[in-house]
DNA sequence: AAATAGCACTGATGCAGGTCAATTTTATAA
DNA sequence: TTATAAAATTGACCTGCATCAGTGCTATTT
């Protein structure tokens, strides 16, 4: 029953059990100095209601590598920003059958399955060394009454994960292999170039069978597909490094279609985030 | 470039270009008066919170069947809730492709995915005559502002939305052919039942081919595991008309694993409408 | 630096579901 | 009612991806 309990001041991390020795609670994270703020949920907040929107950062979190942030079932108290990192969520089927259902990077929100039952609805995990913002949910229901843009940010970004979540079906149902790669691969690039780093070349945080189940592949076909790209000299691929050669085909065999809405606030802003 | 035009006192209703000249205005839609109140956005208000969210309810739409009630790409103006008959909505691929994304029936809310860029990001076609209650989605925001509940209930269903795609996301990326159609033949019994209706006799509103395309299948593939299904006396089939006789077999197959969540005040609230 | 485990690659083979095609049934229109 | 189109069924065949299996990497750990 690992989860982040965010209910309190003297609110205590447990990652996947083996952390419960490291509480911690900072209080020094705050939107009106936060390097994400403009991709993150108080965009277009004046200064003002910025440090209003910092008090609902009660604390935040650092999760190792492989460590969970939540899981699927238990108690949802509050929306996570990824600071730094990144994390998968994973949706289970009762049959235990487990599937990636997303791959989640620095300032994105994620929980917000959770909201309906009030129960977390999948499993969150960090991919790497991730630091995260804590959002106690009432306080940001309460702020968003008070502050129509961040309301309307909230409600942008819950309408932008049901697109995301339509443009995975839309890939999932009828999509082939090789156009589910290469789609994958070019919201990589742009996500990444939207933050700041390089479109070309970056390393994947996931495993061929993490993809493959974001996918709905397997490990060996994706391997295989990772092969024969870098054959047809669309990529270069040495482990997780990947290198992208020849962006336009793999758009091509995309269909042109994004795996994420490529309008909007929260997708297409092009910035630097280190100022 | 048909939509649903609700700006104004005036409003005017499109259909798919060939109703034009039907204009209506009906403004005796309200919510506390609606059978549908007790599975719609406004659930759990007060009375006098019914009323006053009834005054967001500018006007309601009739279509019927075939009608398309937005386009993708259109302006985004409010959402809808379903008061009687049923939609599907699609989503569009940049090469032509379309793909079911949902099928909704009545109580529930579309539209949503349109909040993020102002403009719909999938199609939305009456599958029978249908009627829907118009929400211009500025005035709801605001409404939101005032009713806690209110706006608890919108993010409740938002967030409903998107377990709902991840179940779907789960269903496409890693279930058989059988257990895809199995999941959601369920998932529509529990629906109807929810609804009041049986819960072992429908009659499906979608083509063969629509609900292939909702569940990443072909036509014949649907046709011939409806009619396996009907050999092995899970079912009976008559066209659309589906009774079903061994729901328990057909959840086995489904793994149990639900199309839409079962918890949740949107989804397992089992009631009658008709009072 | 060596040991160990997790991850990745690639070949051989099989099959679930797609594709193509012909026929029947069911809706819709005249 | 008949005519016509749309939808559904069923069979024969094919293929893209899964499965199974063996090997080679590349990280940790000691």
């Amino acid at each position: 029953m690992s989860h982040l309990n965010a209910s309190n001041d003297t609110t205590t991390c447990y990652g996947d059990g083996t952390c419960a020795d490291s509480p911690f609670l900072q209080r020094d994270v705050q939107c009106n100095i936060c390097g994400m703020r403009r991709l993150c949920l108080p965009v277009g907040l004046t200064n003002s209601e910025l440090v209003r929107a910092g008090t609902l950062l009660d604390t935040h979190a650092k999760l190792r590598k492989g460590e969970m942030l939540y899981r699927a079932g238990t108690p949802f108290t509050a929306l996570y920003a990824v600071r730094f990192g990144s994390l998968k969520t994973t949706v289970l089927a009762e049959d235990g059958r487990e599937q990636v259902a997303g791959y989640h990077m620095l300032g994105e929100l994620i929980g917000l399955d959770g909201i309906c039952t009030k129960t977390h609805g999948c499993n969150a995990v960090a991919l790497e060394d991730t630091e995260i913002c804590v959002m106690p949910f009432d306080m940001l229901e309460r702020l968003a009454r008070e502050l129509p843009t961040l309301q309307h940010n909230l409600h942008q970004i819950m309408s932008n994960e049901i697109m995301r979540d339509h443009s995975v079906m839309l890939l999932l149902g009828s999509m082939r292999a090789e156009e589910r790669l290469a789609t994958f691969l070019v919201n990589l690039s742009d996500r990444y170039w939207q933050r700041g780093y390089s479109s070309t070349e970056f390393v994947l945080r996931m495993t061929r069978e993490e993809i493959g189940s974001y996918l709905g592949l397997k490990l060996e076909t994706v391997s295989r597909l990772f092969s024969r790209f870098q054959e047809d000299q669309l990529i270069h691929v040495q482990g997780r490094a990947i290198k992208i050669t020849n962006i336009d085909a793999l758009r091509t065999l995309s269909g042109h279609q994004q795996l994420t809405a490529s309008r909007g606030k929260y997708n297409n802003s092009h910035f630097s985030p280190h100022e």
